[in-house]
DNA sequence: TTTATTTAATTGACATATCAATTATATTTG
DNA sequence: CAAATATAATTGATATGTCAATTAAATAAA
């Protein structure tokens, strides 16, 4: 009977809870008081600063209801600004505030140093691989 | 400059998320009312029945505070018991009760559906060079 | 053997995930 | 236009993740 082990699933959730872990844990070292969850949220509206709540979730595969306490905590932290659009009172601007422009380009050199560091050695090749799996198992499933 | 799309970690983040989603949905579908964490780690048990509740978290890459907390909802639904060890009085025996193996059971059927839909049309040689892939960048990491 | 150290597990605090219900607003339809 | 429907976001409840502090027991060291 297989084991747990032997599962292509618990390599993936590994490899992305050992990454997250890691690159948690150089964020922490140097300082820098922000969640991967939140600087990813933040990187998402300061790519596009239109975007609505639910995009962000979608983007981010996360839920709307983890994007409205993340946005919360943002707000709180004074790295974002959100007031209602005049066109859809539904609906918020979301704007990095000067500290949420500071702190994302903080985080850009440990990103990168995460990202290669993970990455090392490992040539672009498998990484189109990787990426084409990958790919198949999510259409596989929706 | 990089999209957040380009990157090769939230393609594995996505497709871990889109499988526990689909394979979480199938199950309560089915009626059986677990969720695939707290199966994960009655399965555990299941294999090894004398395994510390440490080494559990280490083998489901999860932290030993959540491994008390899903212990003790395992024990509440009537899955798991749970004793004090005679030898040493830290630990805890840790054994399926009737229900926790016929759930077991019932389960097992669902998750064989689940692995195959999801690895549909993807070779063995993808699989193992996805597996090889994942596990270089979990050696780069640690 | 007493004390110090290590180990296993728990607990508290806070962040995030997920689902369902709700609120407020916008859009569609009769 | 008024009523019905759809959409965006929030909120509550529960589960899980993570870290730090704590408790209880076992083991090592003085």
């Amino acid at each position: 009977m297989e084991k747990l082990n032997d599962i292509i699933f618990y390599s993936i959730e590994k490899s992305i809870k050992a990454y997250r872990q890691f690159a948690q844990k150089n964020i922490s070292k140097a300082g820098i008081e922000i969640t991967i969850d939140q600087w990813l949220v933040l990187k998402t509206i300061e790519e596009d600063n239109s975007i609505s709540q639910k995009d962000i979730a979608h983007k981010t595969f996360k839920d709307v209801a983890s994007i409205t306490r993340i946005i919360e905590l943002l707000v709180q932290k004074g790295y974002l600004s959100r007031n209602l659009k005049s066109e859809d009172r539904r609906r918020f601007d979301l704007t990095l505030t000067n500290e949420g422009n500071v702190i994302i380009e903080k985080m850009q050199p440990y990103i990168q140093i995460n990202r290669s560091q993970a990455l090392k050695n490992i040539t672009n090749e498998e990484i189109m691989n990787l990426q084409s799996t990958l790919l198949k198992i999510i259409s596989n499933i929706n």
